[in-house]
DNA sequence: TTGACGTAAGAACGTACGTTCAGTATTTTT
DNA sequence: AAAAATACTGAACGTACGTTCTTACGTCAA
């Protein structure tokens, strides 16, 4: 048989679950664990089956050295597996690219800092194109519950309301901060009791210090 | 110090790359090999320092059970860390459904209440399928960074770490809080300094009472 | 009906691997 | 100047883990 029978599928299933969900693969005494196995030799037969069918790649004398190829990685008949995903509209989602360091006299989505890309379903993000991503450095606006480490959608634009959160070009770098225009400076304010705001004169200010509007915020937890 | 230290940068570094280009985390034995480090030992000092950091998870007495979390997953300037990172799967989401009131009694996902479905790329979403969605009511969790109205993507499941973020059944309503094991009795704690936190007796905790452990938060601004 | 294949038990073996203890030296904090 | 954190060496220990051998039972195709 060159497809894979039951047994098997269950042990690759396994092994899959096992990386996405601990970060890790399981040992062969985890797996008959599973599969009500008790001899290891009997969980050895269902790898060497697996790769034997190029479905697995291990490496020998290694624990855990087990790696799924991507062979079909179709989820078999399991009950939760294939619900109704359908074939995934391409209209439902905004591809948002994630920048990294983003800094003065630069594009922000210039090639060299595009470090991901994600695609968010559009009924979580207001704004439509025009977002790009970034990751937060720093916990000036932890009062406003965004902490380091989070990923923030922005919205593209050179203007915004009076208590938006944007991202400003202060600087040399990008910041995020409370946008508080006053009558002869803009006031940056951070979220954060400890942190002072940072003044920019009217004058010296310029729209193209503004990169845009925070319009969703996301962490992992 | 409260960041990394070069060596440590280093180790943390290796872990991930032993990840993404083999699949699995490496032993303390190579992560020495790689760093010049002969002893076990002092390999072993880096990672409790990573792990004392929360820069890594790790599980006593597994080979390889070491997995880095998400805090400042931001590549520092090293070539080799932000390179070979996703292999740009096409359209790879999961599909999670945002359910509303949650009561005791009733299975989570109901079909009456279920109120939304969004889908989300799997990059941002540890733990695969299992996962629901829910709206945050209070501000209970806001020293979490976790405010009124954001959305949490929670992985159904029936066991947790101590301080993880939890959603449990408490009464007769869904809370969200820190979960912290005692000896006489299950502690939900809440982040927010005005909140006491919630005791149950160990003997009247049951595992159904834990919906699942939050992986994701999400808010539109 | 012999043989190949899948599935499994059980035991023995060796090594891979994490843990711990006892030190040493340097740097950083207090 | 003392105390703590960092960064190791080296060795001993016990267990986790993969490998291999032997035996066994059922199904299916030639």
């Amino acid at each position: 048989m060159q497809g894979l029978t039951q047994r098997q599928q269950m042990v690759l299933d396994f092994i899959r679950e096992s990386i996405t969900d601990r970060g890790y693969p399981p040992t062969l005494r985890e797996i008959g664990a599973r599969m009500g196995i008790r001899s290891t030799n009997g969980v050895n037969d269902h790898l060497r089956a697996l790769e034997r069918k190029g479905y697995l790649k291990r490496e020998d004398m290694k624990s855990r050295a087990l790696r799924p190829t991507s062979t079909g990685e179709l989820p078999g008949g399991d009950a939760l597996a294939n619900l109704p995903s359908l074939p995934a509209n391409d209209d439902d989602f905004v591809e948002v690219q994630i920048v990294g360091r983003v800094a003065a006299g630069l594009p922000v989505l210039a090639e060299e800092h595009v470090i991901d890309t994600v695609k968010i379903d559009r009924g979580l993000l207001r704004g439509g194109r025009e977002v790009f991503g970034l990751r937060v450095q720093g916990d000036s606006m932890i009062d406003a519950g965004i902490l380091a480490g989070d990923y923030l959608f922005v919205k593209k634009q050179l203007t915004a309301s009076r208590g938006d959160i944007v991202v400003a070009l202060i600087g040399d770098e990008a910041t995020v901060k409370y946008y508080y225009p006053e009558k002869d400076y803009v006031r940056f304010q951070p979220a954060n009791k400890t942190m002072a705001p940072i003044l920019v004169r009217a004058a010296d200010f310029r729209p193209t210090m503004l990169l845009g509007l925070v319009v969703g915020v996301y962490r992992k937890v």
